[in-house]
DNA sequence: ATCGTTATTGAACAGAGTGTTGATTTATAT
DNA sequence: ATATAAATCAACACTCTGTTCAATAACGAT
């Protein structure tokens, strides 16, 4: 297999044509108007290609059907997800006792929230009651587990007994819920006090004091 | 509106052909069947039909659609989850006291693991990956959610603040997430494990030891 | 066992959506 | 300016939908 290259002067690398990236943008934001409007399953590659006002050969030219468009969308997000869940995972119980003194939220988790915001219309179609089951897990599975992983004491994680496990799938869908609700309310709060809110959620116990 | 009872003998009042229900339930396990292999949008209502060995027209003479019959038996389960979530809201500070001295579990909450374990068909085909989102929801708004307010003091049930409303958020994501994980893993534990579980993962705080 | 009722069947139908094709036009990068 | 390639348009066979109808079968009640 001697694959030849063939020596372009300027190395294209990332997408070059911009109508490649027009028509992609273009369908993005149809499939997520539609989405939050109708639910996933509420419309069609029609409508998908009418709202985005291009032709549906063209639709098909990128993507083999509504769902890969979806998938496309999502997989692009998670990657982004993963730069988050990595920083967090190095995280040491330094960083997190600096927190306790300075009263200052992790600027990670800062970060992250100020992320969802940004990316707040794809989540919310997927996130929402007509949205995509798998991509909640996906999110619940590839970012909130992954990070209360990292929390555990590593004589658990090493030998991981059942109840382990159902604390992780506790704590892992208990922070899904809040992104959720977060995105559902309209984001009222800021990402400084998302993030103030998760560490206590870490920390409270039913029954202490609520109060904020 | 003089409406004259025709007055049969003995009244019907539940469904009394054979035929109704023998169909319903033929297509209630075979929208469950597909639903497991497949997902829900991975069949159509041909599929349903041969599946559940009955003419097509049959299944319009009984819903408008695929998703109405899905409807129907979540709502159907939904009726009877309204039962428990009453009972559990009726609990008493008394009820709760007793678990932790005779080490046994709530009873109404092994029922109720009893009941989930019952229905699990119904609910791995809609809690699955590529289930019904809106369900998920129904189910976490509709019993863990409530559960949770019950729990709160009166003083934050009244004027809750927002971080009360993200610690309900939390809490029943959390719970929704430790019964679908049970069930995703083939219910290995018994009922009065997983009520003893909920239990301790209500008064558990990360860092705490988590020996079983 | 018979009878009136009614659910089910099978076939057919129009309508909508799908996924693909080919020729043509248009936009793009160089 | 030109070669390349994406977007367009029309058409196609195909599947699924939701409904109709007459005919059949199963049902509950007498």
């Amino acid at each position: 297999m001697t694959t030849a290259m063939a020596a372009p002067v300027a190395v294209p690398c990332e997408e070059v044509d911009r109508r490649i990236t027009r028509s992609r943008r273009a369908l993005r934001n149809a499939l997520i108007e539609l989405a939050t409007e109708r639910g996933m399953d509420g419309f069609t590659v029609n409508d998908l290609c009418e709202r985005a006002d291009l032709n549906r050969g063209t639709f098909y030219n990128h993507f083999k059907g509504k769902d890969d468009l979806a998938l496309s969308l999502q997989t692009e997000f998670m990657d982004e997800i993963g730069r988050f869940r990595d920083r967090m995972q190095e995280l040491t119980l330094m960083d997190l006792a600096k927190t306790t003194v300075t009263k200052r939220p992790l600027p990670v988790l800062v970060e992250l929230f100020d992320y969802l915001r940004e990316q707040s219309d794809l989540l919310g179609a997927m996130l929402g009651p007509a949205g995509d089951a798998k991509f909640s897990q996906q999110l619940r599975d590839g970012l909130c587990a992954d990070l209360i992983w990292g929390l555990l004491h590593e004589r658990y994680r090493r030998e991981p007994t059942p109840f382990v496990e159902y604390y992780i799938a506790f704590y892992s869908a208990a922070y899904l819920g809040v992104i959720t609700r977060w995105l559902k309310t309209g984001m009222r709060e800021s990402s400084e006090d998302m993030a103030r809110i998760a560490m206590r959620l870490l920390l409270i116990k039913p029954g202490e004091s609520l109060t904020v």
